[in-house]
DNA sequence: GTCTCTGCAAAACTTTTGCAGTGTG
DNA sequence: CACACTGCAAAAGTTTTGCAGAGAC
């Protein structure tokens, strides 16, 4: 999945320079809050986290929406919504793998479910991609022996 | 799943009753219109084909967003979002029974998945329920032999 | 007749865009 | 130094809300 000897963020610099884009300091800022982030953020977390990265102060929330917009668009980034709220973003599953999340309906908190539930199943002729999230009740908000526990 | 004596609108009639909300105009058309739709519609779409209804005509477009939050609030409909876009509605699962959707990525058509891949899969314990959208090419726009077939 | 609900208009929230100036390669 | 990109501000799209009047029971 990764190559060891090139960090994400360096990797994604890469792929942008190949298509013809240019390193900008938004850009940077953007994929190191992404590549740090375990779960999938908002455009205004990862604007309010640009801010405390050196140097992201003065990073305009448009930048920020570019920035995902470009990325989601190039496939480096994936776009994530759960029910309701505005879209979130992680990193694609080129850098991340394959996976899908487990919502808490009581805190909303968010894990990663790392097996595919669907792996080996058959989803008809001419599926090429599927979407899965599971919501329940974490390990945090159920009783003890009683809330998520990953298969 | 359906008591064949009573339509759906009529049992979310009762339903409502029971709850204390009352039976009016905009409900009635609002429902009627979900319950004649194949697919998930967006707000706006239910709002033009309300208007097309006897008597729908007038209706406001926020008296159709209170209607469908009122819904699902209740869990007699299921917000469904596609990728981008506005959210969706769709009558709950206790009317149409547990389903998904398959999205052809190159016209946008829409279609049930009635077989839930899911099934008998083990999910982990806490797992409540989940969101499972397929997409692909459909039958149409692949050619003869190729395109979307369900399971 | 009471109290819920609706229409209308305004606002809130998320996301996009035009433009003049900045910064990267 | 050319051209892509950014900040800012304004706009567009979606959804919510306050309020006075209409309608259901």
């Amino acid at each position: 999945m990764t190559t060891a000897l090139l960090s994400d963020v360096d990797r994604v610099r890469g792929l942008l320079s190949t298509a013809g884009y240019v390193w900008t300091r938004p850009r940077a800022a953007v994929l190191h809050v992404l590549v740090a982030a375990p779960t999938p953020l908002k455009v205004e977390e990862i604007h309010d986290r640009v801010a405390q990265w050196p140097g992201g102060r003065g990073i305009n929330l448009s930048s920020v929406y570019r920035t995902v917009n470009l990325l989601h668009g190039l496939r480096l980034a994936r776009r994530v919504q759960f029910g309701d709220g505005p879209q979130r973003y992680e990193l694609a599953e080129e850098f991340r793998g394959h996976h899908h999340h487990f919502v808490c309906e009581t805190c909303g908190h968010i894990e990663d479910v790392r097996r595919c539930p669907l792996e080996g199943t058959d989803l008809g002729a001419g599926v090429r991609s599927h979407y899965l999230e599971l919501f329940g009740i974490c390990g945090g908000c159920a009783g003890a022996g009683e809330g998520h526990v990953p298969v």
